[in-house]
DNA sequence: CCGTATCCGTGAGGATACTG
DNA sequence: CAGTATCCTCACGGATACGG
């Protein structure tokens, strides 16, 4: 019954404001850190690296070391990262469902 | 196909700890202060009332004050609002399913 | 009862510089 | 390329006290 449980539970994972973005962008096939940070307007760097962290902690994201000379590193969506999808295309339908509402109403 | 621009939007409205537990309690028909209050373990007055006036800001909720001795005062969810059930429902799933997960791990 | 004001600590998050 | 180290700021959020 108890709905607000689980909802806490879920937003402590995805607290924040990057790491659903984060989770988007190595979704999306973005593997290298460069890569992710290039596709998140605004993120730095450190905020990338301490995210990653967390994602990582929450098995959400697998790193992933090759030992090629300069080092590569990959970042990589676990199975259950992929279980975040339904929450990311709600929140996607919301934001824009919500945008296009402010527009009409300073119209 | 820019996934990550309404993701941002809807971020931005419910960001922090909690303006969606407040959403649900309130869907819940807890219209009143207190109610709303002892519904949401842990918040302080001082936050949720400043949540609800970003509540409302973003007419998300609707509030309303009656000229009773004392006044008293009510909350209720804006139709925009509940275009919000969608995501707070896969919020839950995802919540449900992540801690099942982590006890699973735990064992 | 229904909040708001004030004070304050902590941590999220940003800017910049630097290393392997 | 893939970060780490440092420093900084400011909003989140807690405690307490008070006003209508």
């Amino acid at each position: 019954m108890n709905i607000l449980l689980p909802v806490r539970d879920a937003l402590d994972v995805i607290n924040g404001k990057w790491k659903l973005q984060i989770i988007i962008a190595i979704n999306n096939g973005n593997k290298r850190f460069k890569d992710i940070e290039r596709q998140i307007p605004g993120i730095t760097a450190r905020m990338l690296s301490k995210e990653l962290k967390d994602l990582e902690s929450h098995q959400l994201i697998k790193r992933t070391v090759y030992d090629t000379l300069p080092v590569s590193v990959e970042y990589t969506p676990t199975p259950h990262a992929a279980t975040l999808m339904p929450l990311i295309e709600a929140l996607k339908e919301w934001g824009t469902l919500h945008r296009k509402k402010i527009l009409k109403d300073k119209a």
